[in-house]
DNA sequence: ATAATTGCAAACACTTTGCATTTAT
DNA sequence: ATAAATGCAAAGTGTTTGCAATTAT
């Protein structure tokens, strides 16, 4: 069975606490003075992730981000020029999701972040 | 200006000729009896990508993937577990871009390839 | 002729892993 | 007591880069 460790304690708050996505690192800066490792971290997010707690996408870069699976998630709109963040209050592929479990028997696995180019970066 | 090497005229017809959006590594495999470079590949990777001709993305385990941008292109669910790819003849989420891009004021990249779980691994 | 591109090998960055030690149950 | 988790350091991958040699224009 999982045991309730201090780094998997501590990692579970700091994306609970987290408004967007976390990369191992990010949750790694915020846990080192800790004395938490890198590599734990790692081995925490993939086993929570395989548990289903934990969701895992990957951010415009190809690096792993991570969130908590929760009921008040959020959708942001990332630009991946200026890295400005919009949060969303809604989600806006769950209707074609929807259609397309019923038309292609497949559940999409929806992402938290959509990147792509905000108004003042489209020149 | 952008010359017209050997490498990139390659790169292009494989692109072109691929039904699937393509890994460094699976042009590389193709490539590589024809004396062209991994690092070279990824050369003409970057500087198409950057003008625009191609279009990167990142596949589920967060490793790039590329098209060539093309009128006749498609987007497929893949499945996460058996990656057994459907093959849609639309593109399922326009309609909520297209929204986005009113409401929000921010372009976002399609992908080609929606990751998540076919019916037959939903056990 | 010359500016752009390549090959090669080395460097990078994120992630994973083996093994001895520690910890939650 | 013991199965599970961690720390540490080393290894693994995909990707990038510096520089001298080559090639398209």
């Amino acid at each position: 069975m999982l045991k309730k460790t201090k780094t998997r304690k501590r990692v579970e708050e700091i994306l609970l606490s987290a408004d967007t996505p976390l990369t191992a690192n990010d949750i790694y800066t915020i846990l080192h003075q800790e004395q938490i490792t890198l590599s734990s971290i790692y081995r925490t997010l993939d086993t929570y992730t395989k548990e289903g707690i934990i969701a895992k996408e990957n951010n415009i870069d190809g690096i792993a981000i991570y969130t908590l699976k929760q009921d008040d998630h959020h959708h942001f709109l990332e630009c991946k020029n200026c890295h400005k963040k919009i949060k969303l209050d809604y989600c806006p592929y769950h209707q074609a999701n929807s259609k397309i479990k019923k038309n292609n028997a497949f559940e999409v696995d929806e992402t938290n972040v959509v990147y792509g180019t905000c108004k003042d970066c489209k020149k």
